[in-house]
DNA sequence: CGAGTCGGACTTTCAAACTA
DNA sequence: AGTTTGAAAGTCCGACTCGG
């Protein structure tokens, strides 16, 4: 639909869900890189660098069952520190190969299906509709589950754990045999949901994409664990890379601290630049090379714009689904990959507000002898019965003119004649402030726009900030005031889907007062 | 310099609201 | 019954402080 372009990346999140398992790999990194670049082969890899690691990283841990070994018996690569960074991420995963095969198995088999582990694994993104319907229901939390699509996306080590939450399982281990299925068929069905809402022209686009990686890529691995991206190509992903390369080379790579003096802008941005420095800013073509000159498999785990969902942030090529847009909207606001999170942090990770990962213990529990304690953080349980304001409906992106659409949030339509959008609604300080914004601003410079509104009073915002109860009094009076959420609107853009909408919307206002004593709450 | 702390930006989850 | 919305809940970046 709209998001289309946001789905991209989600998308391959999706797809990747079993990459996850690979993506995992990336993922550490991040934290690897960032966070223990000392350790690392410090963020500036050359790509010789990079490819030994890759090729280390795949000879020697490519994937062992650690996971299951767990408490104290890490190995050597394992250890974050060594030079093997990428490996400990790679390691450090849960990658187990019968978890992943069971993974995959499952998915196949609930997903839509495919005969092959293989085409499981891109299947269950384009299965749609006709998934989706399975899906949806019955699974734990009640009915939806569109979003679940994004969980399972990203990590299917988390999936398992954030559905053992859900599920019941407790515990963290992500189980395998029956269970995995059983989760992981879960995992397929939101993402198919999720796919629905979304994604469709991206959808059919990774999905060749995975076609062709899964056909080229298959030099004595096992096909399930190639259909899952574990062993990402690069050849295959080139064009897709391509795609992304752009926005993050130049704008990304450009601007990273490592490479340029340029002092860390206040956009939370700069964050996602610290893994630029993996592909130092590279020409298009020169990238692509990169890639082929890589060669093996393994070369672009991180880059591989599929995985890269999981690892988008470590990954140089990381599409984020922002990025299209971005580029169509405006170049010179080319941004960060979308940050990935997992699912649910560790206690000590969460305490620390630190980066965790999907393994337990995960890569910085390890580091710091915390193994003991690393378990997964307990969630709380949504609250139900809240009541909410009125929902504001998108126009059709028909309506929107594409190329406004592309370039420009839009915001007007909803804002001024919306179907949505009340009369008064203009008149709201807020509209004065998005105007500006959002025509390429919005989606992307969430930061900027976080900043704007705490700054501004926007009226509404001091008596539902106040309330606990959370949105519900916020809802409220906007409603008395006939107010419009600022962003509703009928952005047709891609993806700008929710940090644009969250966070300026009510969310912002709202929810960052919310957001920034949750934490405390919690952690301290 | 590394570890701990923390504000808050950003992401994900998921129930309510909405639509077909 | 399926989809969309948007706030709650959560993750974790990055700045800061502190101790060795």
């Amino acid at each position: 639909m709209n998001n289309s372009s946001q789905q991209q990346p989600q998308l391959q999140q999706q797809q990747q869900q079993q990459d996850q398992h690979s993506s995992p790999t990336a993922a550490k990194q991040e934290p690897v890189i960032k966070q223990e670049p000392a350790q690392l082969t410090s963020p500036q890899h050359t790509f010789a660098s990079l490819q030994q690691q890759q090729q280390q990283h795949f000879q020697s841990a490519p994937y062992h069952g650690q996971q299951q070994q767990q408490s104290g018996s890490q190995t050597p690569s394992y250890i974050p520190g060594s030079s093997t960074g990428p490996m400990n991420a790679f390691s450090g995963l849960p990658p187990n190969p019968y978890s992943l095969h069971n993974h995959l198995l499952g998915l196949s088999m609930h997903g839509s299906a495919s005969p092959s582990s293989a085409q499981g694994l891109g299947s269950p993104p384009f299965a749609q509709s006709a998934a989706s319907g399975i899906v949806s229901r019955g699974n734990n939390s009640g009915s939806t589950t569109p979003s679940m699509a994004h969980a399972s996306a990203p990590s299917s080590p988390v999936m398992n754990n954030m559905q053992q939450q859900q599920f019941g399982n407790g515990n963290a281990q992500y189980s395998h045999n029956g269970g995995s299925s059983l989760y992981h068929h879960s995992a397929v069905q939101h993402q198919q949901h999720y796919h629905n809402q979304h994604s469709s022209q991206h959808q059919h686009q990774q999905h060749q994409q995975h076609q062709h990686q899964q056909q080229h890529s298959t030099q004595g691995l096992p096909s399930s664990n190639l259909a899952s991206g574990f062993y990402p190509t690069s050849p295959p992903h080139q064009h897709q890379q391509q795609q992304y390369q752009q926005p993050q080379q130049t704008a990304q790579h450009v601007s990273h601290p490592q490479f340029s003096s340029v002092p860390p802008a206040p956009l939370r941005q700069q964050q996602s630049l610290q893994y630029a420095p993996l592909v130092p800013p590279l020409t298009d073509a020169q990238y692509a090379q990169y890639h082929q000159l890589l060669g093996s498999p393994f070369s672009s785990a991180a880059s591989t714009p599929y995985h890269s969902n999981q690892s988008t942030p470590y990954s140089s090529m990381p599409p984020s689904p922002t990025l299209d847009y971005q580029q169509l909207a405006d170049p010179s606001q080319a941004q960060k990959p979308k940050r990935r999170q997992v699912k649910n942090a560790c206690v000590n990770c969460q305490k620390a507000c630190k980066k965790c990962d999907e393994g337990r213990p995960c890569t910085r529990c390890i580091k710091y002898g915390l193994t003991d304690t690393c378990v997964d953080s307990t969630r709380k349980v949504r609250k139900k019965g809240v009541k909410r304001g009125p929902y504001k409906r998108r126009p059709p992106p028909t309506q929107i003119g594409s190329a406004s659409a592309s370039t420009t949030p839009t915001l007007s339509h909803a804002v001024l004649g919306g179907p949505t959008g009340p009369a008064g609604y203009m008149s709201e300080p807020v509209t004065a402030l998005n105007s500006p914004t959002q025509s390429h601003m919005l989606p992307f410079t969430s930061s900027a726009m976080g900043h704007l509104s705490g700054q501004i009073d926007f009226g509404y915002d001091a008596g539902q900030g106040s309330s606990n109860g959370g949105g519900y009094q916020f809802q409220s009076s906007r409603m008395e005031n006939n107010y419009a959420p600022p962003y509703t609107t009928s952005y047709s853009g891609p993806g700008l889907y929710s940090s644009p909408y969250g966070m300026t919307g009510g969310n912002q206002n709202g929810g960052s007062t919310g957001n920034s004593n949750a934490p405390n709450n919690n952690l301290s």
